[in-house]
DNA sequence: TGTTTTATTGATAAGAATTATTATATTATA
DNA sequence: TATAATATAATAATTCTTATCAATAAAACA
């Protein structure tokens, strides 16, 4: 953990920005929340349980900073607010989600799926690739099991 | 056009519902403009241009009945606003996007380049796909060209 | 056909998410 | 330490979208 925010403050520092505290508790939460993919109101909740005085355009400001410097990734579920998605330490690419239509949950992938894909992309398009972000919608295995079991 | 229109005409029946006027300005506007990844205002406004009493809201309950039916996917590409585009005639997913972080432009590609990643989903994560969406950031052609030109 | 029900619409209010503003506080620098 | 630059909290403002509601149009039915 204390690894991770010294390289994320080395990141900030790269770009002349400053770890302050507010920036340093809202990444903590990040990190302590790693598998969730919280919204910045989330965040805000969180941020406010262990630093009270915090503001919530301090964290948008902060997400929207980490995001800036691809530290974190924002994305959008299609249900009306971002979510912040801490890129996994030395990622090239954002990674892929499948989001279940039944219960709602998100799992991660963090296999690199797409390099065949982006060879073919690079190659018939011409398009220079440098990231790109990939969402399967479906039923989860445990949902699946429920419908199997309810027959 | 007027094929589509008949056989979207025939999607909302077959779900009773009806092609309204304004419903049926508000496909045109779409199938005119299929290339465009156009927002809910830009559609109000160009509906607006030959159907002058539509109303904002309209716009918005048929782009959402669109999107529930499934003829149009919503999309957002992270720029506060929700765009809207037609499925391609028959088409069981969705179709893919190149988003060039210099221009802004927005190319597509039809073509399902993924049958191999979803087969490999489905088997290593029990995940049943229904649907996906994939987007490539990067670097486009003319841009690149550009790039090479004023070196 | 006339009447009743239902669906759809336009105008606008309400809501939610995000951004801008401003005064204050903190930090860095001369 | 004095001064300038950054960052912050509180909150106002903005933007996008959805909900409300009265009016209208269409459909169903007697």
């Amino acid at each position: 953990m204390e690894h991770r925010i010294d390289r994320i403050k080395k990141q900030l520092h790269a770009q002349s920005y400053k770890l302050t505290p507010q920036r340093e508790a809202t990444v903590r939460v990040l990190l302590e929340r790693e598998e969730d993919h919280l919204s910045a109101e989330d965040v805000y909740l969180l941020v406010k349980e262990k630093s009270p005085e915090i503001g919530l355009a301090t964290v948008y400001r902060t997400l929207e900073l980490l995001s800036e410097l691809k530290i974190v990734d924002k994305i959008n579920f299609g249900d009306g607010v971002s979510r912040y998605d801490l890129r996994k330490e030395g990622a090239e690419h954002f990674h892929h989600h499948l989001v279940c239509i039944e219960c709602g949950s998100v799992e991660e992938i963090i296999d690199d799926l797409l390099e065949d894909v982006e060879r073919i992309v690079e190659k018939d398009w011409g398009f220079r690739v440098k990231d790109h972000r990939l969402t399967f919608h479906g039923v989860c295995k445990q949902c699946q099991d429920v419908a199997v079991k309810t027959k």
